[in-house]
DNA sequence: CAGCATCCTGGAAGATACTG
DNA sequence: CAGTATCTTCCAGGATGCTG
């Protein structure tokens, strides 16, 4: 039997999206998902619903803009909810949705990949720059 | 027995790195990999070797320039081998090592998730703008 | 506390032209 | 073919100040 191509693989896949398209919506959605703080902040939620200034305690270096940015982008992507408690002053607590846990199945990897494999990657880089 | 916190759990991990810290290197490492162009490429390496020019038709939109850096990010990073064969004109081969594999197994499934979970995240965006 | 509004800058990224 | 070099634009993202 001949081989088949990638091409031809992708054509018999049963989405009709496909991010190799740059017009494809799906490539905007990789393009959202694909940044280090939806990464961290979803990795964070993983350890359970959080507060605003908690995930920002956490997540490092991130500032309000780009948290608030984030944890909107993710709300209306439909991978986080966003529980507001009116008390005085108001709190708001912010936790993973059925979509957004299965986003951090990937997502968590991805940091811990990072992690994990720094040794290795700090080794590589030496030898490439060392010729 | 106390619950353990994510900090306590955290400090228990085996890792020397921890890309929550934003000077630590896995962080950097981190945002490097989280990129659309990394998971477009690795994800097309991943159905064999190829040329530079093969890389640029499927991964539709990328110029040349983004295409050579994320090509040489990758190289100096040890996920991607490159391969010059001193033909007239020259031909280049690129292709996934050990360790860009490993990635790949992260990433690919990234592209995956975008174009499976396209109709929800269109669903979720369509409750959220109409309220 | 959990934001929003505004201003501003560095660097990512596209366009274009040239080459071994 | 597989790049390099250069110019330019654009906006992600930081800083700052204010508020329900």
């Amino acid at each position: 039997m001949a081989t088949t191509t990638a091409a031809q693989r992708r054509a018999a896949r049963k989405h009709d999206y496909d991010a190799y398209l740059a017009a494809c919506p799906s490539r905007q959605l990789l393009e959202r998902i694909s940044n280090k703080w939806v990464v961290l902040v979803l990795t964070e939620l993983g350890d359970g619903p959080a507060r605003y200034s908690e995930i920002a305690r956490v997540v490092a270096g991130v500032s309000q803009k780009m948290l608030t940015q984030t944890l909107r982008n993710l709300e209306r992507d439909g991978m986080v909810h966003r529980d507001i408690e009116a008390t005085v002053p108001v709190t708001v607590t912010y936790s993973l949705t059925e979509l957004g846990s299965s986003l951090l199945k990937v997502m968590g990897q991805l940091k811990l990949w990072a992690e994990d494999n720094m040794p290795e990657v700090i080794a590589a880089r030496g030898r490439y720059d060392g010729m």
